[in-house]
RNA sequence: GCCGCCUUCGUCUAGUGGCUAGGACGUCGCCCUCUCACGGCGGAAACACGGGUCCGAUUCCCGUAGGCGGUACCA
């Protein structure tokens, strides 16, 4: 059996989005699955469009969602004389030509063929210049492509993974330009190229690269290559059905770290957009990912990213932390809050006392400074008519907080815990005739300032004793004053 | 325009020549309850359309429509 070797190959255009993550996750996937190499390569063969920072950002986003790279980056920019090379063998086996349109010729065939009803493709012109004339021109200093030279018929036709055979007509087959007159490659040639240069055995790529395989598929022809495994993998759409970019809003991937997401949930998220274990089972680790991912299970449907589903995904994964190792959640508060320099918001002793209220209530990682405002920060102010229950009044609530500073004094400080709190207070409530309500409420509204918010033992383990009583003394006040 | 691909609840999806078409998110209702969240229970919600093939099609074939992608000296 070949070695597996993948690669994930942006163009550093931009930053990383998610549907380029997805691509990177599956790729990656597979060449872990089957003990292969993971190539990051990058394709900056347009000069123009490389935008700067644009690798350091895809690396550091591969990085952050644990997607490990064992070789590379390779850069395309730096490997044109091996292009050119293989450019000129073309040509000289005649597989090749050199063309010396001008743009502006181009855009008028392109325009005659389409109001003929025709597939706007470049009309040979120079497919058919003598050795004499090539040459007359090449050394008159005019600028020129390469063309490939696409058979006028036959069919070219790949079998795919996960889209099964795919044929194109080659009379539909563009003469692709393979290098530009800036002496660069095309993408089509520098993939071909490098895929065959660099071994790679599967091709894993977006969908929207089908169309084009088919100019693939004749260039390794062309060079007498092998043909790698080809994998379309279907598009990941935004909420308006269109391909993901950052035209449309796409976010970088890096943007759901910032936005305090898990980078496991955002990965066990993508992995469930086009694949599926064809289980029920829905929450997956990368090493889960590693061991049910399987090229086979991918469908041909396009996904729509839709974020409702992220969010109740990154929640049950910080609930589950929460639970389960919540050292570790408070880790990720901590850092998700630390400042550029590495000062700390929160400490983690901090987080550790708050999360238990917490967790359950927080969808990202940022929701935490919500939940920690009502207890670091003492000076949030609120409507006193808030400690009054629905079907409560002013007397009663005032009689409760009473009450509750009362037994809140008398409660021993290492007593001061939400078991002890519950049994006193259930106590408390059946001996003076209050009920759940009309105790707990008002309580509550103290302790935390707020309608909504975790329970009342919670938050009085919380906050300790001594501010607890002050919130509670201060709540009265402030009914007495209404 | 031309070429290619795709089509199951709003979204992610499972599924079969004969099923009450399953799950998840979201949504709605109920329960739990000191409120919110969590959790539990339940409801509404889909096989794009038209022809075939077949005893029988959501499933197979062909069309149509729709969607998406490509159609660059961008990737």
């Amino acid at each position: 059996m070949k070695t597996i070797r993948v690669r994930f190959a942006p163009s550093p255009t931009g930053m990383l989005h998610i549907g380029g993550l997805r691509t990177a996750l599956f790729n990656w996937l597979w060449a872990r699955k089957n003990g292969g190499q993971f190539i990051l390569r990058i394709e900056d063969t347009d000069r123009e469009r490389t935008v700067k920072g644009a690798v350091e950002n895809i690396i550091e986003a591969l990085e952050w969602y644990g997607l490990s790279i064992d070789e590379g980056p390779i850069f395309q920019s730096e490997r044109k004389a091996l292009y050119t090379q293989y450019v000129d063998r073309l040509l000289g086996q005649g597989s090749a030509y050199r063309c010396f349109c001008t743009a502006e010729r181009l855009a008028e065939v392109r325009k005659i063929h389409e109001v003929n009803n025709k597939a706007t493709k470049y009309d040979g012109l120079c497919r058919s210049l003598s050795e004499e004339e090539v040459q007359k021109k090449v050394n008159a200093g005019e600028p020129y492509v390469v063309r490939l030279k696409v058979p006028h018929d036959g069919v070219t036709s790949f079998d795919d993974h996960i889209y099964g055979k795919v044929s194109v007509e080659n009379s539909n087959v563009d003469d692709q330009v393979l290098l530009k007159s800036d002496g660069f490659p095309t993408y089509h040639l520098a993939n071909v190229v490098d895929d065959h240069e660099m071994k790679i055995s599967h091709v894993i790529r977006a969908e929207e690269w089908l169309p084009s395989t088919p100019k693939h598929i004749l260039l390794y022809k062309a060079f007498g290559w092998d043909l790698p495994d080809f994998a379309h993998i279907p598009m990941v759409l935004g909420p308006d059905k269109a391909k993901l970019s950052k035209r449309h809003g796409a976010k970088p991937a890096l943007e759901y770290r910032d936005a305090g997401y898990l980078a496991e949930a955002v990965i066990n998220f993508i992995a469930l957009l086009g694949w599926n274990p064809k289980t029920e089972q829905e929450f997956f680790s990368l090493n889960e990912l590693i061991r049910e991912f399987d090229l086979k299970k991918i469908n041909k449907a396009s996904a729509v990213f839709n974020i409702e589903k992220l969010n109740w995904m990154n929640s049950r994964y910080i609930n589950q932390e929460s639970s389960g190792s919540a050292e570790k959640l408070a880790d990720r508060i901590n850092t998700f809050f630390a400042g550029a320099d590495g000062s700390e918001k929160y400490s983690k002793k901090e987080i550790m006392k708050i999360l238990p209220a917490a967790a359950s209530r927080m969808t990202t990682l940022a929701d935490f400074e919500e939940e920690a405002r009502y207890i670091t920060d003492m000076s949030i102010r609120y409507d006193p008519s808030l400690l009054i229950p629905k079907k409560g009044d002013k007397g009663e609530s005032m009689r409760a907080l009473e009450s509750a500073q009362a037994l809140l004094e008398s409660v021993a400080e290492q007593e001061f815990t939400q078991k002890h709190l519950e049994g006193a207070f259930t106590g408390l409530i059946a001996q003076e005739h209050f009920t759940n309500n009309t105790m707990l409420w008002p309580v509550r509204v103290a302790l935390t300032k707020r309608a909504q918010s975790p329970g009342v033992f919670e938050y009085l383990e919380i906050l300790g004793k001594e501010e607890s009583i002050r919130r509670v003394k201060s709540a009265l006040q402030s009914l007495q004053k209404k």
